[in-house]
DNA sequence: GCGGAAACTTGATTCAGATCAACAAAACGG
DNA sequence: CCGTTTTGTTGATCTGAATCAAGTTTCCGC
């Protein structure tokens, strides 16, 4: 866990859309309390009940964002590059409703809370982009729920493949990007079903080795996953 | 369904917290092209996948947020007076992802997502009122989920149960405020299963006659359902 | 007030997925 | 390279909740 020279990412934040269009000056504002911190995996950033005293901005990995009640525990949604994170409670001002550690390497800026919400106000393009993003968080934790409720495990790892498959350039083979156990966590459920669910995906040309995954016929599989952009669509 | 006299409903409208701060000339821009709406129980108000032409604003009654998938349907989650739905679909400019339905005869107001979107750009205030509210509406989506995710179906009944005792005036006895179909939808299981759920709380001092409900003793029920101000407090 | 429909209850059965237990296979550290 | 730890697989069993199948009660229109 090292603390980086923050001036050299500058450029690379200022790229983010929800920077992208807002003045310099409060930019500047914003980098002057912040800074970029790389974390290794299985870290966790922040715990629910917290006051929200940082905006968090996913830069490179990902993080889990994760809950709990009674001792036990749940993994709500993921966070990748690059979104922010607890932006709802940052903007209200509210305890975090979820936990957060990093599922691999990663690297996060931190804002402070305080100065965000006061760019809010003094720059109109800045609370433009919160909005855009807030919502699009929204969004993403609704069809992740939507996801869930709505399939059996076995149709959520189907969609997953396809989902890897598009993001490694549609190539009939590829690997996973993590390992298993993490996977049946995302997926809800797990490592045991998860094993099992590779084998029940078989019939419908999935074939797995190692962390290495073959989509025999792409629309058998399709025919089985049913995707559907209001679901599976990190872009709408 | 009947549609009402607009003007009647500025001052209601007017405070909301959503309205209650922006500029005369700004609330006028948004009520020309708004109006409001009585319906009955059970109409769809909008289907997931439809493009967001209206925000829409609970004034009374409730709204059921719901999904569908593959045949399958589930409730996502209820709007309550007075709250907004789809904002985020709205500020997007993107698809529904939820379907909505009235639970019982409900007044709605409808203002064209355009003007929202010019509205919000134009006026600061009403700006910071838009986030606030998205982030509370990110905020209610979270903790129904984690509602769902981390309790069992009795779990969830019993702190539904604490939750309407406490509406209702904090007496022992209470009504319950919707047939016990639509509270099963609500909570996440079947008919069947609420009705077996409410024998199953009897042992800690909840009995049932009809719709009317009877706490014996508080603090016996919530040793049990563990209420927590992160799933079930919806101000936080 | 009667008859039919809808809502609710109760019991039997089924099912998806979790848990438990044992083992196999990688990964890793010295 | 070997021994240990972690990760993954496989099988057996358990459990919460859904489904199916009767019933019963309540509601409501005529």
């Amino acid at each position: 866990m090292r603390l980086d020279l923050f001036e050299a990412d500058y450029p690379d934040i200022r790229e983010l859309h929800l920077f992208s269009e807002m003045a310099d000056a409060q930019f500047m504002k914003l980098m002057r309390g912040a800074y970029v911190q790389n974390f290794p995996p299985r870290i966790e950033l922040i715990t629910e009940g917290d006051s929200s005293d940082f905006l968090h901005i996913v830069l490179s990995g990902s993080v889990d964002l994760f809950s709990t009640w009674n001792g036990r525990e749940t993994s709500m949604s993921t966070a990748w590059p690059v979104s922010t994170f607890i932006l709802a409670a940052t903007i209200r001002d509210a305890p975090y409703l979820m936990s957060a550690r990093t599922l691999e390497k990663s690297r996060i800026a931190l804002i402070p809370s305080r100065d965000v919400r006061a760019v809010f106000d003094a720059d109109q393009r800045f609370a433009r982009a919160i909005v855009s993003d807030l919502a699009q968080c929204y969004r993403s934790v609704v069809k992740a729920q939507k996801n869930l409720k709505l399939r059996s495990s076995l149709e959520r790892l189907a969609n997953y493949l396809l989902q890897q498959q598009k993001q490694s350039g549609s190539a009939k083979g590829f690997d996973l990007r993590f390992e298993k156990r993490r996977i049946a966590s995302m997926l809800g459920m797990t490592p045991e079903n998860l094993s099992r669910a590779f084998k029940a995906l078989r019939p419908y040309g999935v074939s797995i080795d190692g962390s290495h995954v073959r989509i025999a016929d792409l629309e058998d599989l399709k025919r089985f996953a049913k995707p559907d952009p209001l679901i599976d669509d990190s872009a709408t």
